[in-house]
DNA sequence: AGTTAAATTGACAGCGCTGTCAATTGGCTA
DNA sequence: TAGCCAATTGACAGCGCTGTCAATTTAACT
């Protein structure tokens, strides 16, 4: 029932520690002894033990994934993009929920790091922009790899961040609307504190710039990255029977764009007819609305893997590195129904 | 930096095993020693090798979560529950999400198992309603609690399983809309492989018939557990200017009743003036409607808890059963915007 | 006080694997 | 062919803890 690396040793004919060379893709393992040990392996259907691995290495087999974000889709994607290389690997994954407004977290954080005995970790926003967090385990040298937003030209000798450019996704969008023949676009913004929402705002900023539009102040409304929020700050926008001349919203994410589109329809205003609303991220709340949210898709699993891939690239310097590993994303704009030409 | 079990014995002045004992809350310890030992291991601030723990004990201290469920929502509130209650313990939780309908899943889940040498696990519906999978685990004699939909009096001579009594809930929200003077209330089901289904379905039958009201079967729309099924069934319980006289529409859960929202708004219907709507689950989604969602309130993240609990009472046999774990639940109606009474 | 059983504690091996370092092999040059 | 270095392999200890079982202490009795 259970086979232990001794056991393939013995059927392989060769020892314990070039069984666990194989196992661990460690170099100077002759190609005939490594496919001798491989099929051995594969014969007993050979499972290490995490436990012992952990145990007797330098180095263990968990990583973590740390966030403090309240949009489920978006954990969730990110679970399964780092699980799913784990998997592969041969890693376990520890997820580590936190609130990091809690005074006491980074001890928590400190204890989980020593019980679990880390490779590494995996940090998502806005913990990722969190300096002490990122001085802390530097003091630690731990290997982490920040999932950020921000553009190609910041990730310069960096090789610890993945970027997913909010800014060329709101350029995207923004422009989108500029060729629907849009002059008044609105954005209501997501929480300040997040970087997304300047990078965001950023871009919305240079596509008005570079297509000769003017920018109004009073067409921005700081919000929340909440549905309460886009119904807020549509309200706002569309006030006393739309006197700013509003014929399009960029929602701060989907789900701001989502709580944009229930305003508008309350105020009987047809959708895309009347006025184009479009989100970010692509997170399936963008298809539960009706009529289904135009935004820019970002691929969090994807991009989680990538992350994931890049933390082990860092944590096993024996193992040949990948090559393959995107540090930049560009969300790709995706249109569906909720945007659409000016009103005449 | 390091702290082991032998530092705090040294400190303490006694044995390894001792100390072993202390912090596996075995019996046959005196009080007194396990006070001047729990006193070292507060000084020396020790936190127990989980990996060793796992190495040299017979059972392991992890146990997994495993769903195949598509609400992010859900599975969030089950892994922070599960999660609290683990870290209490001292135990890692392992994720697993998994599709049900895959072939090879039963594999991938066997191997699970074996790698992770697992302490037990919690299973959430629909695989806790697998046959298949119930009878795998029993063959491995593998400890699990299952998390399902049905009534107290089923619960009568099993131990590992936790109720939702979807039943009552249905129940009590049918009857809610009836006191409101509703007579024509409709019901959007879910997928009807949900055990929740029928459960909720049975409910709203049984409250038609303990307030003498008929049975309309054309009032009951056969759907999915999505926003989009909502929309559909509303728009066809709607149908030729409510042709049918619905007042009141139940919604399979709180996507659902969000999509018969929206259907209802399109359509111009006053909500709740000409129509009440009311979900199950009282998730997030339930208030990031407008009005917001009359619902049933299942605290997903207690249940969660309580199953772990459970599972921890069957691991470990040595340590004293906890009495305060709740096996039942029923969730409690909670009243927003959407329901009020009947139109006359 | 003396005896006996029960409760409490400790010594020690070993869980399954990897790090260290020494032994062996093979490939190459002179 | 001998000689030498690098590549490859193996022997062995030990990671931090728990299970086993024996040693010791305590309590409960004649």
């Amino acid at each position: 029932m259970k086979v232990t690396i001794n056991d393939v040793a013995k059927l392989a004919g060769v020892s314990m520690k070039t069984v666990s060379r194989v196992i661990n893709k460690e170099p100077s393992v002759r190609k005939k002894t490594y496919d001798i040990v491989m099929s051995a392996v594969k014969e007993l259907n050979y499972q290490p033990n995490i436990a012992a691995r952990n145990l007797a290495g330098t180095s263990s087999f968990a990583v973590a994934l740390v966030y403090d974000n309240p949009n489920a889709y978006y954990v969730i994607d990110m679970q399964n993009g780092v699980l799913s290389r784990c998997k592969d690997e041969g890693y376990e994954l520890v997820i580590h929920p936190c609130s990091s407004t809690d005074a006491q977290m980074q001890d928590e954080f400190k204890t989980m790091i020593q019980r679990s005995r880390l490779a590494g970790l995996v940090l998502t926003p806005p913990l990722s922009e969190q300096q002490d967090i990122i001085n802390l385990l530097d003091e630690m040298s731990m290997p982490y790899v920040r999932l950020l937003s921000g553009r190609e030209e910041q990730n310069e000798g960096k090789n610890n961040s993945i970027l997913v450019n909010d800014f060329a996704a709101a350029y995207e969008i923004t422009e989108h609307h500029i060729h629907h023949g849009h002059k008044n676009i609105a954005f209501v913004l997501g929480d300040k504190e997040h970087k997304s929402t300047t990078e965001r705002f950023a871009g919305y900023l240079q596509a008005l710039k570079d297509n000769d539009l003017s920018f109004n102040p009073s067409l921005v409304f700081e919000g929340h990255y909440s549905f309460e929020s886009g119904v807020n700050g549509a309200k706002h926008l569309l006030a006393d029977n739309n006197k700013l001349g509003v014929t399009a919203i960029l929602g701060g994410n989907d789900e701001v764009a989502a709580g944009a589109l229930f305003a508008a329809r309350l105020m009987n205003i047809e959708i895309p007819a009347q006025l184009s609303i479009s989100g970010f991220e692509d997170s399936p709340f963008s298809r539960q609305t009706w009529p289904k949210l135009t935004t820019a898709h970002q691929a969090n699993n994807v991009i989680s893997e990538h992350a994931a891939r890049l933390l082990f690239s860092k944590t096993r310097s024996s193992r040949k590195q990948e090559k393959d590993i995107i540090t930049n994303f560009t969300p790709s704009i995706v249109v569906r129904e909720s945007t659409g030409p000016a009103p005449l």
